[in-house]
RNA sequence: CGCGGGGUGGAGCAGCCCGGUAGCUCGUCAGGCUCAUAACCUGAAGGCCGUAGGUUCAAAUCCUACCCCCGCAA
């Protein structure tokens, strides 16, 4: 007899995740649930969810409650009866009548080592807290925010050339191995779940778009986390001076570098790279992108337009 | 029809408003200088100016449609 899941998820991080489990032996994904379809893109065209995509590639059956809580959809759950239903990365809280209804209990796949970084921003915010390391949690739901107790965790060390995309990468991996092997033996009772520890909780925002701008004036250390955590969304951005307004500029990647200089100020550049004061030391941008124009390595990007010594960031 | 920027020799940009010999930085190639060099000097190759129409004596430049890239917003 078949173990009967549903799975539940939307975001990008999802999908690792969801392939793991349609390709393990002995479940059978009865449906795949994300948020409805949203208005995205450039010209704000209805977008299927990252999880839509590869649910259809994978020819599973889609569903897309408005509203997860809503009477309508809990009895589509019911209908389904799962015996476990997988949370990863879906975006709405979900009501006790649905964390109830199976009865293995609901599993939420959560990248980092809770009781740390609860919350929506969890990769983001291990590198901006320049964590030595971070991690994925697989956790039976409870009522809460992300508080429900422990039934596995795997840690992975954030390396300097992790920004946020390589370690969501990484950790989506993770968590969909990790997914796989805690399954079996929590259906067989072998896993006695572990309440999270009261100590060392902290909670994660959501990232808006103004948490990409750079402040100069912060050490170059902290901007640098900065740009990594925010590459590739929202971007880390500073503006160039020019006319009749200045211009935003992302930059994508860039180093610490042992220098000081005014905070904003253009140190120099050349085809190494370009460098600019900071609050303590300086950051060597090597990756960067004037708004309009596509991504370019600072070699590419100075042929074409001028930096001079002295100029401001900001 | 959400807002906006852009497609110009291999790369990145200027030129477009005010139509009329396609320019700059870098790269490539050749030669020179040098102990030497990614440095410097000299020279050369390489472009149907995104595509298709239109206006005009003449279009990279003005008009129309389409394709592609990108920023914002979501």
């Amino acid at each position: 007899m078949s173990l009967r899941i549903v799975f539940m998820g939307t975001a990008e991080l999802a999908c690792a995740s969801l392939l793991a489990l349609k390709h393990t032996p002995g479940l059978t994904l009865t449906a795949v649930v994300t948020q409805p379809d949203k208005p995205g893109g450039r010209h704000l065209q209805l977008q299927p969810s990252p999880v839509k995509q590869c649910a259809l590639r994978e020819n599973l059956p889609v569903l897309q409650p408005v509203r997860a809580r809503d009477e309508s959809f809990l009895a589509q759950l019911r209908d389904l009866a799962p015996d476990l239903i997988i949370v990863a990365a879906y975006g709405q809280i979900l009501p006790a009548s649905i964390l109830e209804l199976p009865r293995h209990g609901c599993l939420n796949v959560h990248t980092s080592l809770l009781p740390k970084y609860r919350g929506a921003s969890p990769i983001q915010s291990a590198i901006l807290h320049d964590e030595p390391e971070t991690g994925v949690t697989i956790m039976l739901m409870d009522a809460g925010l992300d508080t429900g107790p422990i039934l596995t965790q795997a840690a992975t060390p954030i390396l300097p050339e992790d920004d946020a995309q390589t370690l969501h990468d990484r950790l989506a991996q993770l968590g969909a191995e990790l997914l796989v092997k805690t399954i079996p033996d929590h259906l067989a009772g072998k896993i006695p779940p572990r309440p999270q520890p009261l100590e060392g909780v902290s909670h994660t925002t959501k990232i808006k778009k103004a948490d990409g701008q750079l402040d100069w004036n912060l050490p170059a250390r902290v901007l640098w986390n900065r740009i990594r955590a925010f590459t590739p969304w929202p971007g880390a951005f500073t503006h160039i001076p020019a006319a009749p307004q200045p211009r935003l500029l992302k930059i994508w990647h860039a180093e610490v570098i042992a220098r000081s200089g005014a905070p904003g100020e253009i140190l120099a550049a050349d085809a190494t790279g370009i460098i600019i004061g900071c609050g303590q030391n300086a950051l060597r941008i090597d990756t960067l992108q004037l708004e309009g124009g596509r991504r370019l390595t600072a070699a590419e990007f100075l042929t074409g337009h001028r930096l001079p010594a002295g100029g401001k960031l900001g």
